[in-house]
RNA sequence: GGGGAGAUACUCAAGCGGUCAACGAGGGCAGACUGUAAAUCUGCUGGCUUCGCCUUCGCAGGUUCGAAUCCUGCUCUCCCCA
């Protein structure tokens, strides 16, 4: 991949996209990125064995830079992870075992693959994990090497320690920052990486990572942060009632990754745009005309929704997440095939009715569409239902398979926008 | 170690012998209006074989015709004094 010919500097852009929140010598580091190629790095904890739409902006920070030129070091924390960051915690996690983690690692790392060039002549990608490095290091190596650069003063005034020391703290997430330090000094050393990057609650982190390399080996580095992505009402942004939007498509199917995106808020959508895809800054800005202009239409949404679909699942597979919205909310659902429906509802939640028939409300429970029979009932009474497209509220309906599309399908509506398929 | 307060549904929080499946707020779900958005208004929010029944108010017993409400023991949490 080759260095884009970019009218504005990286930096320049980042700043555009809103992604620069901190930066430890902005003037040093646009001198730094002016002169070539720079190594750098960030950081994913393997808490899970999927990463969520919450890592992607790191990641995308990590693809931008590479675009620019520049060399990206994806660090998977097989070895933090087993430790836990204190920050933005309010309580002692859990630890995971070597195995479990083990695990999350190889996972993570294959959900990079679609973002990150490994295979570049020029500037390919690195994937390490800091396992290999904190998992053999002595702990006599670590506190005389290490530990000797860390006062105990400044470790206590970082934000993430000082906000723990109330509700309490062990000496394990105490010593986090020590490792993700030492992670930055030993990618220093090995890659020649001069740059940290991270969410602004990383920042502590950074720093320590910087402040390490400054104090063992005299050498100077940099630190940059994004702001955390927020939501228009103030929700935790990558969360809904089902849980976290995934990136793998075992946990979120395409479509409802697809669905997350495009029932994005206005308020935030342009917002979006400049943080998780590649669209131009010109687009950008088109795109956020059509938003006050003509708000009805979605294109920014649309827009978001497919090209961080296409970035996850590909193009290919966004472009059918594209096809089923479509189907369900704009097209006329006997109007479709029979292999054209099982297509489009391949990723909608799916129930195969047992026998020909069924009374409507436990046929409700049985799918998954209603949470109790009194709950199906309610639904049913409240107009929440539709079945093939036309509304039921007769809550002793019994449903024949036989009345249904090509004879098997029903397509179970509930509110406005959940699907059920029942074949 | 001594003294005090408290544990109620997803969360916060009323209730302090019957009218309590349990006020209220938040959250969630749904309807109307819209644009698969937001805001607003309305309904619902333990379960079922639903004009009734069953199981819930930290746990285990007890008093009573009847308890989330009173008594006893247990577990846990918080505060104050040492």
């Amino acid at each position: 991949m080759t260095a884009e010919k970019l009218p504005m500097t990286l930096l320049e852009e980042l700043a555009f996209r809103g992604q620069l929140y901190q930066v430890t010598d902005a003037d040093g580091l646009a001198e730094r990125l002016a002169r070539g190629p720079i190594t750098l790095y960030g950081g994913f904890d393997p808490t899970a064995d999927s990463l969520t739409v919450g890592n992607l902006a790191t990641l995308l920070i990590l693809t931008r830079f590479q675009r620019a030129g520049h060399r990206p070091i994806a660090l998977v924390g097989g070895g933090t992870g087993m430790i836990g960051d204190p920050g933005g915690k309010s309580q002692e996690r859990a630890l995971n075992t070597a195995e479990v983690v083990d695990e999350f690692t190889r996972k993570i790392r294959s959900q990079m693959e679609p973002f990150l060039d490994f295979d570049s002549g020029t500037n390919p990608a690195q994937m390490v994990n800091n396992y290999d490095w904190l998992g053999s290091i002595g702990a006599i190596e670590l506190m005389r090497d290490v530990g000797k650069h860390f006062p105990i003063p400044y470790m206590l005034a970082k934000d993430s320690v000082k906000s723990r020391l109330e509700t309490g703290i062990s000496y394990t997430e105490f010593s986090y920052m020590i490792l993700q330090a030492y992670d930055f000094l030993e990618l220093y050393r090995r890659h020649d990486c001069e740059l940290q990057i991270g969410g602004s609650d990383q920042w502590g982190n950074i720093t320590a990572g910087s402040d390490l390399i400054r104090r063992a080996v005299g050498g100077s580095c940099f630190g940059l942060t994004c702001p955390l992505v927020t939501t228009a009402d103030g929700t935790k942004f990558g969360k809904t009632e089902a849980g976290a939007i995934w990136l793998s498509p075992e946990r979120t199917t395409p479509y409802e990754f697809y669905q997350f995106w495009v029932n994005t808020d206005d308020r935030s959508v342009v917002n979006y745009l400049k943080v998780f895809t590649f669209l131009s800054v010109d687009e950008i800005i088109q795109l956020e005309e059509t938003v006050t202009t003509n708000p009805g239409a979605r294109e920014a949404q649309r827009a978001l929704a497919h090209e961080v679909t296409a970035l996850v699942h590909g193009k290919q597979t966004a472009l059918k997440a594209e096809r089923i919205s479509r189907a369900l909310f704009y097209g006329e659902l006997q109007e479709l095939e029979e292999d054209e429906l099982q297509l489009a509802f391949h990723d909608v939640p799916t129930h195969t009715m047992e026998g020909d028939e069924q009374d409507l409300v436990d046929l409700l429970v049985a799918a998954g569409v209603s949470s109790s029979k009194r709950q199906a009932r309610q639904d049913i009474s409240q107009n929440a239902i539709s079945l093939n497209g036309d509304r039921c509220a007769d809550e002793s309906h019994t449903v024949r398979k036989s009345d249904g599309l090509h004879g098997k399908y029903i397509v179970v509506r509930r509110g406005k926008n959940k699907y059920f398929l029942i074949q």
